[in-house]
DNA sequence: GTTAACGGAGTGAACATTCATTCCTATCCG
DNA sequence: CGGATAGGAATGAATGTTCACTCCGTTAAC
């Protein structure tokens, strides 16, 4: 019985939660209850309620970017990088719904809003992953001559729609209709020309 | 001046708040006071705030909507339809910043979500415009034999995270950027065809 | 026995909603 | 035409509720 036992309790309380009533169906009381603490427990943990929930958002993130830069390697050809990333993305999201209608709720509040326009700012120091394979592709010319942003919509985008959709029952998405549904978010992206697998 | 001036009112001085500050940074007494009128008054044109913010909801909706069926034609080949309805979409998204954010909040919250679950119910009895061309599409050849929602989530997932990325200032949508992006993401459903100009 | 962790009733602020009252306008009467 | 009056529209102070956060008595740790 770890001295963050009981911190865990509390996050896990607060993402399922969050999950299910969104920021505002969850009340400390409740995730009190919920955690198995007293309500003036959390606040030992965590300043309020502000910092719980952005707490919980860092670590729901680093998951998610540890699973993608597992086994990634900027060695391979550009499409082969694009199909990995984007298959790992989409079977992560699928299979850890709670973390992604949280993620969804977060970037979709002040929170998120916010936070955008912190990105926007320090643009140039945080190359991530798919910074680098973007601007790759087209100096390869592996991807379409676009703006970083409109390549990351066309990525992404499906993307975190077919995620929603499978969260809520519309769609049943299995590994095989995952892997079509990368390889035609990569059909969107690609550059027109013969052969790219060597690109 | 009509009777419905004050109304008008409220739902403007809701749009705004809500758009700037959430749902939850929008009290009533904040949007009387916008919109010029006392508190109780907004209780004079909607029961209560839910009905207001879904009053909101069914006019920024329908504005949408009749924006996309005008100068439609579906006599016109399919990836004629689809560049045409998608440009429109992408351009009534860019050039209404208020009622695309605003609808971005309301689908990613408590009414959206159990919005969708109503739809998944009732699917059979709303015949839109966009199921109607993805089923076509796939009859003809000229798209992608998927799933509809993974059609759609090709298709508007870009064009949604697109708009957002122009709202916040991550990006310069202009005309010649929008039909580029709206055609990569043709090139995302379109099936693998020599020629697809008379489908 | 001392110190740190915990619990949960209590507190005050914020909020949606109500309702007694005032204001406005249109109709009618002399 | 001027003044009275009715009745719907508008108001905003008051109300009750919800919630984040605090405080202090109790418990556990060592």
């Amino acid at each position: 019985m770890k001295k963050s036992d009981k911190r865990d309790d509390i996050i896990r309380a607060s993402l399922e939660l969050i999950v299910e009533h969104g920021f505002h169906g969850a009340p400390m009381a409740m995730i009190a209850e919920k955690a198995g603490v007293g309500a003036g427990t959390i606040y030992r943990y965590f300043e309020n309620k502000d910092a719980l929930i952005k707490a919980l958002h860092r670590e729901v993130e680093e998951k998610l970017i540890a699973t993608l830069t597992e086994g990634y390697s900027d060695e391979k050809p550009i499409r082969e990088r694009f199909i990995y990333l984007c298959t790992m993305l989409l079977k992560y999201l699928v299979s850890h719904p709670l973390y992604f209608r949280f993620l969804e709720q977060y970037y979709n509040s002040p929170y998120g809003v916010s936070l955008r326009r912190d990105k926007i700012l320090r643009k140039s120091d945080n190359r991530d992953i798919f910074t680098d394979l973007f601007e790759q592709g087209i100096a390869r010319q592996a991807m379409k001559d676009l703006p970083l942003p409109v390549l990351a919509a066309l990525a992404f985008g499906p993307l975190i729609a077919l995620a929603r959709d499978h969260t809520l029952g519309l769609l049943e998405l299995d590994d095989a209709l995952i892997i079509k549904s990368v390889e035609a978010c990569w059909d969107g992206i690609k550059g027109n020309v013969y052969a790219d697998e060597f690109k």
